[in-house]
DNA sequence: TATGAATGAGGCTTCATTCAT
DNA sequence: GATGAATGAAGCCTCATTCAT
């Protein structure tokens, strides 16, 4: 079944694909080897070859949006020095990842609160809270620069902008797309940005 | 192990009782019909006399929560007519029945999201609705007695403020209780009632 | 399959003989739970009704023969005070139960030297120390008695006897029934008898 | 990994002597080509080019065994003619080679047993009936040499000397080599040893 | 109404072996 | 001669569900 032997570099690129693929389909709770390897083009057994176990597999998954999340948060801040711009930016940016590698909530709803999995998990919360530190720190660099609102607490305006995306998330998937998350968001955005923009 | 043959009707309750407290403690897609029955003091074919599948009872389990949340709502709105009161009661109560009740937001999160069980998730869906329609009348009324700003679109704000839940769990979840949600919580909606108060 | 539904009971007791089967025909190492279950006439999922898992079978199995075998040290002890008749049936007793229980030999054999399977090998050498105590126990009488020579030594009297046992249990199987283990072993038994019976 | 390509004779001999490394330490049911590739610095899938598969490197085993006992016994013989004598160092030297060589008593016991694989059966039978037959020899001449008595039968009398190693083995592996072997063997070998000495 | 034995599908993993490079 | 990816069979076990009692 397998088209060609491939290095297992790539391989493993591939599986981790096919794993975020699945997530994103069914829910990290739903992925099983079986369905990963007919996606990737092996049979089971071969999984092993590359990873010692599911486990190693998620982890890995999770590695991976971890560091997409990371790029873009990097992105983002050589893109512009302005604060403001900077997180409609990364908004726009998320919630264009949201869709294209659904995954990322699917782990962090999901797996972030299953209790049995504690690597996965608190690799989960570290990713959280790296993302959580960038923002406050975007939050604190526009107060300082003046763009911001100095009376709020940065961590407290950092925790609610990021609030946004979990729900626009939760809206979206519930609503089978139906939700048009896009157009909230903006909405919501702009509330919150009148907010918070210093006066 | 059983003590009495009891009714149906009770049978039913204590089933999904039990059932809330399974998905609260280790989510939903860990719950095993086994562990169920163990928890109801019943042997587990003897749940088929009372439900046609699991997947009934996981349902019976979103309705019962979707009662108690609509209960929550009706009280708030019971006990006093300003609307940035019965927001902040609201948020009070919900942040109290997430630590009470946690199967509520497992539900939402994981299960919302998973296919393969569309039932579940258009009740699910179907309840979220209900919740974001109840707190949309709630600002709409705000406005129209002048407490909220009316220059404010009542749906973003109402997603905005239910959006403060999920990411509040979210991170109590994920933190394992480390987070200090509701002091997190308390700040955000600080935040948010100064954004939208009527000046 | 199943041509009826049978009490724990009485499926254990049939599991671990169609156990000690499989390990009379193959070898401890070569049980499966398939051909086990096969043998028993149900599906493998159904031994967990009766079993936590294969090891524990394997375990009621060494049990089993650990049980079989006192029991014969007991009725010998009970059929004559003379120690060397004693000894006498009890060898003849026991080259009988290797032919019809191969499995004790392969048990003691195979997995006593096995690592990897502490708990069993522990209760097979369990068994043998019992065994050899209850031998020497014989010896002690005999020579009280003075059936048997005082000046030996009543341990190594009795390590010796039931050194007899692997030697020919191991030429049996090894000679796939060729070797006439009977005549051996009452060869072997007449010149130890010999050797010890006082004079 | 490999540091060189090495001759298929040399690797040959490597390969089994890692098996009988494996074999001492682990037994032989749970040889894995993996580990045994391992054990040779090699990669599995290597280990075809020298032998055709598994049970190939482990009847070269058995048979390299089988050459290391060959030469035991024919020392023995050259370094005295007296029959006890020879059983003595005989019995010493086999002691030795249990500790040293635990895959003999492996091979014997798990797998000349193990019914599956006939080929080595035979060939660790083949070896079986050797030794024996040596051993009657050293009897018979040590009857015409009038060192043993003449009036028992030179061939119970090698199978209850070379039964006492099995014995000793079984119960040195069983007891984790907290029983004392080389002591029970002396004593036995004692007791054997005047009850077939000439008068 | 409750029990408990049985089922069958599915899940993860190990392992000997093959084959292209 | 050696590598490493891939295979397929086999192994153990879990779980939702059915059914006779």
């Amino acid at each position: 079944m397998a088209l060609e032997k491939l290095d297992t570099g790539i391989r493993r690129e591939q599986i981790v694909e096919a794993a975020l693929g699945l997530i994103a389909a069914h829910g990290v709770g739903r992925i099983s080897v079986a369905a990963l390897a007919r996606r990737v083009g092996i049979v089971p057994s071969a999984l092993y070859r590359h990873f010692k176990n599911k486990e190693e597999i998620l982890q890995a998954a999770v590695q991976l949006v971890r560091r997409r999340v990371g790029e873009n948060l990097k992105e983002v801040c050589e893109a512009t020095p302005n604060a403001l711009e900077r997180l409609d930016q990364l908004l726009r940016r998320v919630m264009k990842m949201v869709r294209e590698l659904q995954a990322m909530p699917r782990i962090v709803f999901s797996e972030g609160m299953s209790s049995g999995h504690p690597e996965r998990k608190a690799q989960a919360y570290a990713m959280l809270k790296e993302i959580l530190g960038e923002i406050e720190n975007i939050m604190r660099q526009g107060q300082a620069r003046g763009e911001i609102r100095s009376d709020l607490d940065a961590r407290a305006l950092a925790v609610m902008f990021w609030g946004m995306v979990p729900a626009a998330v939760i809206l979206w998937h519930m609503s089978d797309g139906r939700f048009d998350v896009t157009r909230q968001a903006e909405r919501t955005w702009e509330l919150y940005k009148e907010g918070i923009r210093a006066r």
